[in-house]
RNA sequence: GGGUCGUUAGCUCAGCUGGUAGAGCAGCUGACUUUUAAUCAGCGGGUCAUAGGUUCGAGUCCUAUACGACCCA
């Protein structure tokens, strides 16, 4: 069924791997040992000049193959090793023998070079081959070496041929560790102690979202994957960790866009003594740090716009800056009022699916989605949306001195949520209260409502002390730091319908 | 969920008002001992996403489906 074309190029690839064989080269050698980077030995050698040679430095360079030059008894070759690309100069006065199996090489194969260093007279850091061998070879022929893979369902379908033909996705995918890394290194030089939760989760909480649903057949019983993981961190202070993190994967069963995948990597942190002031200032801090530490300053370049995350980030108030800008001059929480001003100002059907119109929304959906209108789409640079109203906060400390509100902060950039955190509520009557209204909800058909989890409500009876809680999503930091638009381009393997 | 656009050779793309499908790269043969999007000469490669329809005739027009992208909410 395959492409006559494609059929003939692997047929003739087939071809040259039993040639390179019968001329004595192992087929599917089982190690390679570079003595040196690509870009070690370009490093080493940055002064070269045109002409210049290094004939007693041996090294050892392996690569794909990305660019094969044949010139008749000479051939060039561009290595690519995962640091970069490295040109290799085979020619037949020095290799001899063997140089006739060069001749059957192919675009994608890998190969390993011993030789020496030296400059072309084009200026081109080059090893002189004085043996060579193949480390194995490629049957398909690699994209466009020129224009390389650009669709991008192939791109995230082959993600493998991406990453080969597309050097500036694989720098994102860099910067996406080193981030991780980063984050896991401050958080343990702080105290933090790494763990791991479930998960598959009986009661799916810590979050409003959809959960995917799956089946354990020995128990007979169904699980949800988890959505968050705040419930189980939070059973850890109480058995008397006092700051633990975890980085996970949360799966969240709703549509995908370019700041959402279905399954996403999420920072928690939790830290007993400490409030979300604390927390607010551990996120500046270590946000700041860490764009300054993977792009060399504070202020960051993203799509055009520059970021600025030196601290002290913009505070707003969530209530505050949505009165302002929705020029609502009474107060936002009078629930009445709110809709009679809500069905004058946006009497239409609201968006989703043809859903009510806002005016007719449950009071919480109200309020949220006038921020989501009014508020996250205009702030640009990183900024603090402090102190959130309670019917929207479900687990969150009731403020200490703003009734109505809780202790709560959105780390925001872009217009995008970069985080969640709040003085987490530690009243286990209060929390079965707030629970109990979520399930009142869920009974009025909100499918975002949370279950109440009852063992974590017992746990929380046993006393947990004064906590600060924060999440973090970890891909929507990499997009910032790698300067892409959308999820997709973080994560290596996004969520597609199967083919 | 709605709208718009896309799907043609392994890759990147042309293909006008409907007239039997084209380029570059990759591949094959030959030449070439410092090339680098190597060059030069020659050659092969296609179920035009899928299924229907209109038409003497469909890559092109219509309908549906699949997959994807972008925008809106």
């Amino acid at each position: 069924m395959s492409q006559k074309s494609l059929q003939e190029q692997r047929e003739q690839r087939l071809r040259n791997l039993a040639s390179v064989v019968e001329l004595g080269f192992e087929a599917y050698p089982y190690d390679y040992r570079p003595t040196v980077t690509a870009a070690a030995l370009h490093a080493e050698h940055a002064l070269g000049q045109p002409g210049d040679a290094w004939p007693d430095e041996e090294v050892v360079v392996a690569g794909r193959a990305m660019t094969v030059r044949n010139m008749g008894k000479v051939t060039f070759v561009t290595l690519r090793d995962a640091t970069g690309d490295i040109q290799a100069y085979l020619q037949r006065d020095r290799i001899g023998e063997r140089y006739r199996a060069v001749k059957k090489l192919d675009i994608g194969d890998w190969l390993e070079v011993r030789g020496h260093p030296f400059v072309t007279k084009t200026g081109e850091l080059t090893v002189d081959a004085a043996q060579w061998r193949l480390l194995v070879k490629s049957l398909r022929p690699l994209p466009d070496k020129f224009h390389g893979l650009s669709d991008k369902e192939a791109r995230y379908r082959q993600r493998h041929l991406d990453l080969l033909v597309n050097p500036e996705v694989r720098r994102a995918f860099e910067l996406r560790s080193r981030a991780i890394a980063f984050i896991r290194r401050y958080l343990e030089d702080l105290g933090f102690l790494e763990v791991e939760t479930p998960v598959l989760q009986a009661v799916p909480g810590g979050a409003e979202a959809r959960p995917f649903l799956t089946h354990h057949n020995a128990l007979d019983h169904d699980f949800h994957l988890r959505i968050s993981l705040e419930l189980y961190l939070k059973r850890l202070i109480i058995g008397g960790f006092d700051a633990v993190f975890e980085i996970g994967r949360n799966f969240r069963n709703e549509g995908i866009s370019f700041k959402h995948n279905p399954e996403y990597t999420m920072l928690e942190l939790y830290w007993a003594g400490r409030d979300y002031l604390d927390v607010r200032a551990l996120v500046e801090t270590m946000y700041a740090r860490l764009v300054q530490e993977l792009t060399g300053s504070m202020v960051l370049r993203y799509q055009g716009r520059e970021l600025d995350f030196t601290p002290p980030w913009p505070r707003v108030d969530y209530t505050g800056e949505l009165a302002a800008r929705a020029g609502i001059d009474f107060d936002l929480l009078d629930e009445p009022r709110l809709r009679a001003w809500a069905a004058r100002q946006h009497p239409g059907a609201a968006e989703r699916g043809g859903a009510r119109p806002l005016a007719e929304q449950p009071f919480h959906q109200l309020v949220a989605k006038l921020y989501d209108i009014y508020v996250e789409p205009t702030l640009e640079q990183p900024t603090f949306v402090m102190d959130h109203p309670e019917l929207i906060s479900p687990l969150a400390k009731r403020h200490r001195s703003r009734p109505g509100l809780v202790e709560r902060f959105e780390p925001v950039a872009m217009g995008m949520e970069l985080g969640n955190a709040f003085s987490e509520l530690n009243d286990p009557i209060e929390q079965r209260r707030r629970f109990e209204e979520q399930v009142a909800r869920r009974l009025a058909g909100d499918e975002e409502a949370q279950p109440l989890d009852e063992e974590f409500l017992v746990a929380l009876e046993y006393g947990m002390p004064p906590t600060g809680g924060l999440g973090l999503g970890v891909d929507r930091l990499a997009m910032l730091l790698a300067d892409v638009p959308s999820i997709r381009d973080v994560i290596l393997f996004p969520l597609l319908r199967p083919e």
